[in-house]
DNA sequence: TTTACAAGCTTTAGCCACTAGAGGTTCAAG
DNA sequence: CTTGAACCTCTAGTGGCTAAAGCTTGTAAA
């Protein structure tokens, strides 16, 4: 019988995240107290322990929901967890790369400024003249 | 006289986005034709450019704007576009660790499994004990 | 000059993964 | 029985776009 804010407090989850997570469906509805307050059993501690993990590692709400349901099925093989996690450490990668790239590209930047008037300021000058750029970043975001 | 079109064109930006970057102020409202579409000069162009360059390097639209009124002041010390390349940096840093961990403890999760049964899969056990872990993670996202 | 149609227009809603706030109710300790 | 922390629902906002519906305009060829 834990209340939700228990569930917040043990698994570092903001309380409206969690009746967020039961609103996609993600968590499934908990029984109520006679008053319509929501207690939780063990199981949806760990279930939703195993989705802040999942969510730390930076892995999407839909690829969490595909492993929940490989984990309701431990007879199956577990090829397809595995290549989840392909994908995910595929994309860690990639922004890595793009990170790594914007990176070099704002400290290049930063090196070059003058500190003086901002007609000579490299780093507008920089962001002025996408030909200055000397990596290739193509992508926007993170 | 240029169109939203070849506004888009020229910067790889999509119509929409720049109607929104209007929408928001980021770009002037421009002047338009007597049927109503807008109409754009080179300064506009010059603009866009450097709005989406700022973007590629991961600026925050607020950063861009920002750096935009510092632009149209450029007798001032550049000191402060400099600071705000260096908290971009800071921010493109701090993300880098954090997915350099994920990229480890995702590896590792991989490389132990088995391939064999769901129930003996690493991938999942990891995620549901996180006690396991060896990174600290603690931050969620990109 | 007419016609075809690409490109433009506005408005509205959706994406992800939450987060915040208003305004009310319930539970448990003292 | 009273207090007040914790709970409830509902709505709307975040960032940075993106898509679709359903219309109008601009331009080039026939």
């Amino acid at each position: 019988m834990l209340t939700i804010g228990t569930l917040s407090r043990k698994t570092g989850t903001k309380v409206q995240t969690v009746r967020y997570y039961e609103q996609i469906g993600l968590l499934r509805e908990p029984g109520r107290t006679a008053g319509g307050q929501r207690r939780y059993e063990e199981a949806d501690l760990d279930r939703l322990a195993f989705i802040r993990h999942a969510r730390q590692l930076g892995f999407a709400l839909d690829a969490i929901r595909e492993l929940l349901d490989l984990s309701d099925h431990p007879q199956q093989s577990c090829a397809d967890a595995d290549s989840i996690a392909r994908r995910q450490l595929k994309q860690v990668e990639q922004r890595l790369l793009r990170l790594q790239a914007l990176q070099k590209e704002l400290k290049r930047m930063i090196a070059e400024c003058s500190g003086d008037r901002m007609a000579d300021c490299r780093v507008l000058e920089v962001l002025r003249d996408h030909s200055e750029c000397l990596t290739a970043h193509d992508d926007i975001g993170a």
